[in-house]
DNA sequence: TAATTATTGCAAATTACTTGCGATAAGGAT
DNA sequence: ATCCTTATCGCAAGTAATTTGCAATAATTA
């Protein structure tokens, strides 16, 4: 089996959280990193099927916690990414009309971010940034 | 009974939505403009006590498809507070050590929005920023 | 290799959310 | 003002999601 450089920085970055790296942590790193969207984490139980579904919640949780994997908002639900660290760093621009959701890569959002926290001393692990609305291309079917 | 103009504003929003204006939904804008903080779907229940919490589930989800109000991820929950038309304009940083939820207002968030949907050509009607991190104090304290 | 303790699995309970349907009430038209 | 249309509501019921406690297991540290 071949461990990727990813895989290394997330062990790392799991134990210098003082987290035990385990099979279900290994597994959800997995499955989100193969993922090609947010999953909810339902689907992550689905595709850990070795897994307790308690033990998914509990280290989904503590992953997040420790800024190791992040969720955005869904409907009444959220959804997981890894985070920043172990995808190219991305946002989500999700159109209203066709349910789309275009990724977003803009250095002018983390010019922001660095200005915002400087101003009041905060040090920031990670963000996200969700912009809502409609897409060029249901903007233009409307006319 | 005293009706301001945010009151007036929303009303408005919620006609040109093609929503109609009950009850329920004046609850809901009355309880999130007087919250102090974002709140779970089951503290909006909570304190609009006449109303049956499927009503409120739907005309919460009706308001948020409309844009009326946002929606941000907390834990495995997702918490509601007015969008930006309501409230002052302004964005979350959270600390993952003491859970405090600070308000952040910078104008260079509204800048990098701007600069990212004319890239792609996206009509943007709202938008959030999430910055999760350690605050001032807590970072001074860990020293 | 043993000791320590975080993490897991399981069971069970609780809480959150959804759906269908008849009743009600909002908004537009007359 | 009253009627009509239809969105919204309340209720009942069902399904799904999440939490908790505890004993067993496995990851780290010494």
């Amino acid at each position: 089996m071949q461990v990727n450089v990813l895989q290394l920085q997330f062990e790392k970055k799991v134990s210098e959280a003082s987290l035990r790296m385990t099979t279900t942590r290994r597994g959800i790193f997995d499955i989100l990193s193969k993922a090609e969207r947010p999953l909810e984490i339902t689907e992550i139980v689905t595709r850990l099927p070795g897994v307790h579904f308690v033990s998914v919640y509990r280290s989904v949780d503590a992953l997040r916690r420790a800024g190791l994997i992040k969720q955005l908002p869904y409907g009444f639900k959220n959804r997981f990414e890894l985070s920043d660290a172990f995808l190219p760093h991305h946002h989500h621009a999700t159109c209203d009309v066709c349910g789309t959701v275009y990724e977003i890569n803009n250095g002018k959002i983390e010019q922001a971010l660095r200005s915002v926290t400087n101003e009041v001393g905060f040090t920031s692990s990670r963000h996200h940034f969700e912009i809502y609305g409609t897409c060029r291309t249901c903007s233009k079917s409307a006319q």
